[in-house]
DNA sequence: CCTCACTATATTCCATGGAAGATAGTTCTC
DNA sequence: GAGAACTATCTTCCATGGAATATAGTGAGG
């Protein structure tokens, strides 16, 4: 039987480490964080996305994504303009810069991924594993479980 | 051809989400952070552990642990005694208490690990995940990237 | 043995995220 | 259509981790 707080610590520890690699890539070939990379590359992926569509996508709170949303602004990378349906919220989109910043990027991310993800692996491991956890996220977010407080 | 960027994305999510849930049960069970949970299960799980030891374990920086067991020692769970090999460093060890706390929180963590880990997954699945992950994370650590400065 | 490079830990400063509260706008009810 | 309840965001305060630095202690040469 499969030894649950060890698979546990080796998806952390993996983690931990996969997201510090692909941070050095990006902040030395672009100046750029892991999580600044997702937040361009979720707004630029979806028109109309608001603070709160992205929050829940990145599973961290309202509040911290309002203030990462402030950065990403004052670098002037994204752009809040009026929500025409509601006027709390503002819609997010990337600026000219930040569109051809996250087009430099992704190649770069896409890179480190693919050496330190889908490499080591074979292609069936790897679509198995894209399974199990693409499950094991829906099973949590279906029971709506693990969710900040925002 | 599988999505890396995809797989990644659903890896980070579902860890956020569920170290949250974990989280939840410990503080609200043991007033432990998931965190603490770890220092406590790799310090009582090996002797003669150093900081240094606790922290590529753990995969943060040495300072950050070094804070960490702070406040587990002056929470009263932890020790440090002198290491009688090395006059610059200590060993780790859990009190009394540490170790009766460790000893309740582990099956609260093993259950809620079960719930979202285990069982959403068949058994095969469930090795398959295992054996991935651990072979990613072997990978990166075998090529020593993805440390923090420490 | 002295000095220098190195190692183990601790400490300081800064950035980021969570929790809670504040604000403004929206919707539901009567 | 006025007020209560709710929602979207922003803001403030606090805890934690990274990076850089400080402080001992250790070991290798000469």
């Amino acid at each position: 039987m499969t030894d649950h707080m060890q698979v546990f610590a080796d998806l952390v520890r993996y983690e931990t480490r996969l997201y510090n690699v692909l941070g050095e890539r990006l902040r030395a070939q672009h100046g750029l964080t892991v999580g600044q990379f997702e937040f361009l590359r979720i707004i630029g992926g979806r028109d109309d996305c608001r603070v709160n569509d992205l929050a829940h996508e990145i599973a961290i709170t309202v509040g911290a994504t309002s203030k990462g949303v402030d950065r990403l602004e004052a670098a002037g990378w994204v752009s809040r303009r009026p929500n025409p349906q509601n006027r709390r919220s503002s819609l997010l989109g990337l600026t000219e810069a930040g569109r051809a910043l996250l087009d430099a990027a992704t190649p770069t991310f896409e890179n480190e991924l693919r050496t330190w993800l889908g490499d080591p692996l074979t292609p069936k491991a790897l679509d198995q594993l894209a399974a199990a956890v693409a499950l094991l996220r829906e099973t949590l977010e279906d029971a709506r479980v693990g969710m900040p407080t925002g």
